[in-house]
This record gives C-alpha cells, structure tokens and sequence, in this order.
DNA sequence: TCTGGGGTCCTCTGCCCT
DNA sequence: TCTGAGGGCAGAGGACCC
C-alpha cells in the first residue's frame, strides 16, 4: 500500500518528478570540462536574471530568478552561460517519452517537471516506489541526468516530497539528497504540518505576509483556523483552496494534453525605448511571433492583450476582445497599437508584451459579432478590418516552412532587414548584452 | 543593485442590460 | 422618464508558479 490512497473511491498513486538543476546539467552534459565548478545559466546582458545555478552556486546564496549582476557578486568565480532553450527543450521531450513508457497520464508542469499518474501500473509494474526508482535509474542511464521523485495520493503531496527529495546546497557545498521521497497516506498530517506556511502552493509573499498577521507560521497552524476567518485574510476561492490543501485535500486530476489558454510573448528591452517608430517595430515583431504560435497551435484568440512596463517598473496592461478571433500578425497589430495609443509611452519604455487570450480552435466555426460600428472604449469589442483575409497567414506558414523563415514577412519588418518576427524563447532571460534590440536607422 | 519570460487564476471595478 | 438592484461581462491588475 505505499504511497497510496483513496480518492473518490479511486485509489491514486501520483508521482512529481523534477530534474536536478536541469538547464545547469544539459550544459554540463555537452560541456564536460566544467564540472565541479560553478556553472550559472541564464540573462548575461545587462537586465538578465538567474534561469539555474549549480548546487555549488546555489552554496553561496545565489537563486533562480535573482539578478545575474548580484549572482555574480556572491560568486564572483561562476561560469555564466547563455541559455539554450532549444537544446533544453530538445532533452525534455526525451525525458518526457521516458515518463510515458510507465503511464499515458503524464502532464508536464515545464521543461524539467512533470506529474505522473500511475495508478494504473501498480499491477503491472509495481507501487509507487519501485516506478519512481525505475525512473531515476532509466534517465540517468538515457539521458546522463539526475531526478528527484515524491510519491504520494495527490499532486500537490507529491510535489512537497520531491523538495524533500533533492539534493541541497549548504554553506560548506552541496549534499546528494534520498533522490526519492513517499508520503505515506496514513501519514498526511505528519508530514504536511510541520512544514513552513510558505511551502503550500499558493502561498507567495503577499499571502505570507497577510498570513502571518494572524500569527500562521506553519501548515499546522493553518490546519487549526477556520474556514471562516481564512476566507476574510486572503478572499474566498484563495481560503477555501489553503483550507483544503493544508489538511491535505487534492483531488486535481493529472491531465496530459492540457490546451492552452493563452500565447503571449515579450521583450525587455536592454536600452529602454522612447522612439515610437522602433517601439511600432518591436510591436509588428512581437505581433508576428505570437500569431505563428497561434497558427501553429491552430487557435485564434478574441482577447489582445498588450503589457507595457516604464522605466520605473511599472506595469500596465491593457486589453480588448476583438469582433472576431483573430490568428494573424496584422490583425494583432491593429489591435495592439490601438490599445498601446492609450498608454503614456513618454518615459520610455522597458518592457513591451502582446498576449493572445481567449483562445478558440481554428478548426471549428467561429462565431463573428454583427455589430460592426461597436467603438473602442465602449466597452464593446474592437472590430477589426474585416478584408484582412485569415487564409493568409497559413500561406505564409506553408512558405515558411519550406523556405525559411526570411523567406516572407510583413512589409513592416521587410523595410528593417535583419528584423525577425519574435520567437520562443529567443531571450529567455533577458535582453542581450549591450546594443538596444532593433536596428534603428 | 536590480528586478526575465511565459503562463494561470482570482478579485475588483465599471458598464450594459433587464 | 428616472432610479435602483442585480446579473453578466469586459478590463485591469495582483499574486503566484516554473
């Protein structure tokens, strides 16, 4: 019966598994030479931030997310490499077709995690241990990577044991960890009370904050409150979700093939910009790339979003659902550079996003609105020019693939040579280093 | 000393409609 | 015609996650 439980009368064995320092591991994979020192991957430009650090960075306080420019402070002798998130991407499909050899029900929460439901294969495999250690051994023996696993009955347990699986980094360097990690289901409280208020999911430094005004330092605390008092602190639906998971209640289901509900991409720009004409070009960029993403995940979106950040960090975003989904760059454009008309754009600008919600499948009808005069600001939708025809954005695809990606564009990035539309992943962790993004004339 | 990119979900507010 | 209540939706932003 290890790592198993009930839930709705269905008894589930769920594994997390998470890779060790993936990013850091797959440079050190293809370059051996640098193992045993410090290895940091992420932005190196000027505005970059930490993507992974080794466990023997990680010895000297550096974390993920943190400037690289502190990072570089407190371990002044680590390597800093650029990362590749098509070679990552490339290692984690791998590892994925690994985790799918032991169950269908594999849902990835990003390149270097996953859950697994395994349920299914307790009989023709073994419980949840014996999978979880077949695992480690087949990516370490495939891949040359290390992996932590917690086995527990739900999402959310598991997730909390692999923590207590990985490997750690203490101030005299780093400690190999069980490798995996099982909640027992008879042991829930045991395990969960303890822990810092902080390790539920959920739980960021707003709700810690507001959390510890009531005097919860520990999942057991919160156990102890009602459900009352938990809503009034932090909001209903965020009280009743703390309220369950604190007692160990997660009946989530693992869901491979999760659609998406959004494409998004953005920039921040190494030198922030105040041109409006270079600002249009990185809008046009930015458009582009997000409407291959669509086409490509045959989606159009009714919902544009464009998120502008000012030089003094602050954020704004602003939105409109459009009179009809819409899977285009032009189209995106149109829509984007009406709402950017209504952001104060004089200070500069640091950061510049267009993100594609509201998603529906282009394979099926679409219902478009027959109020074409509907005005922005109205709080009706947007309406687009109605000739922009959607056919055209597969054409470019379909030439695109076969020619390349300089092959055809818009006019608007054409008249920029060396002007790409955005990617995924092109600056993951930041601007390059140096010159501002576009080659402005 | 600075603070990325790509997401999800929730709350609050204002507007429209009945 | 005006006013208020209430539901539904859109939009903005906060919080959180990896």
């Amino acid at each position: 019966m290890t790592g198993r439980s009930v839930a709705n009368g269905v008894e589930r064995t769920i594994l997390h598994v998470d890779m060790d320092a993936f990013f850091v591991s797959v440079e050190l994979l293809d370059r051996p030479e640098l193992r045993g020192t410090p290895v940091i991957v992420g932005g190196s430009g000027p505005r970059g931030v930490v993507a992974a650090a080794s466990y023997e960075v990680r010895s000297f306080g550096v974390r993920s997310a943190m400037p690289v420019a502190t990072a570089r402070r407190l371990c002044p002798g680590a390597v800093i490499l650029d990362g590749r998130l098509g070679r990552y991407r490339e290692v984690s499909e791998r590892v994925m077709a690994i985790f799918e050899r032991f169950t269908p029900l594999v849902e990835p929460l990003s390149l270097d995690e996953a859950f697994l439901d395994v349920s299914g294969a307790r009989r023709s495999i073994g419980d949840g241990p014996t999978i979880a250690a077949m695992i480690r051994s087949a990516v370490n023996a495939e891949e040359g990577l290390q992996c932590s696993v917690g086995v527990a009955p739900s999402k959310f347990l598991a997730k909390l044991a692999t923590e207590t699986a990985k490997p750690s980094a203490t101030p005299t360097g780093p400690l190999p960890g069980l490798g995996v990690a099982v909640v027992e289901p008879d042991r829930i409280d045991a395990f969960l009370h303890p822990l810092p208020i902080g390790a539920l999911w959920g739980v960021g430094p707003a709700t810690h904050a507001k959390l510890s005004r009531l005097g919860i330092r520990t999942v057991g605390d919160c156990a102890r409150l009602d459900l009352a008092t938990l809503q009034l602190a932090v909001g209903e639906a965020h009280g009743r979700h703390l309220h369950e998971l604190c007692r160990g209640v997660d009946d989530r289901p693992v869901v491979a093939d999760l659609a998406p509900k959004s494409i998004s991409h953005e920039q921040t720009f190494a030198v922030d910009l105040v041109d409006a004409d270079a600002l249009d070009l990185e809008l046009a960029r930015l458009a582009q790339g997000v409407s291959i993403r669509l086409r490509g995940a045959v989606v159009a979106a009714r919902v544009v979003t464009i998120k502008v950040r000012d030089p003094g960090f602050v954020t704004v975003t602003r939105s409109r659902t459009v009179n009809r989904a819409v899977d285009d760059g032009q189209s995106l454009l149109v829509a984007a550079r009406g709402l950017l008309a209504d952001v104060d754009v004089s200070a500069g600008v640091r950061l510049l996003g267009i993100a594609a919600g509201g998603l529906v499948a282009t394979d099926e009808p679409q219902q478009m609105s027959l109020d074409l005069r509907a005005a922005p600001g109205s709080g009706a939708t947007a309406v687009l020019d109605p000739a922009i025809d959607p056919a055209v954005g597969a054409a470019v695809d379909r030439i695109r693939d076969r020619f390349g990606s300089a092959a055809i564009g818009s006019a608007r990035l054409a008249s920029r040579p060396g002007v790409a539309p955005a990617a995924p992943g092109e600056r993951p962790w930041g601007p390059a280093p140096g010159a501002p993004p576009v080659e402005l004339r």
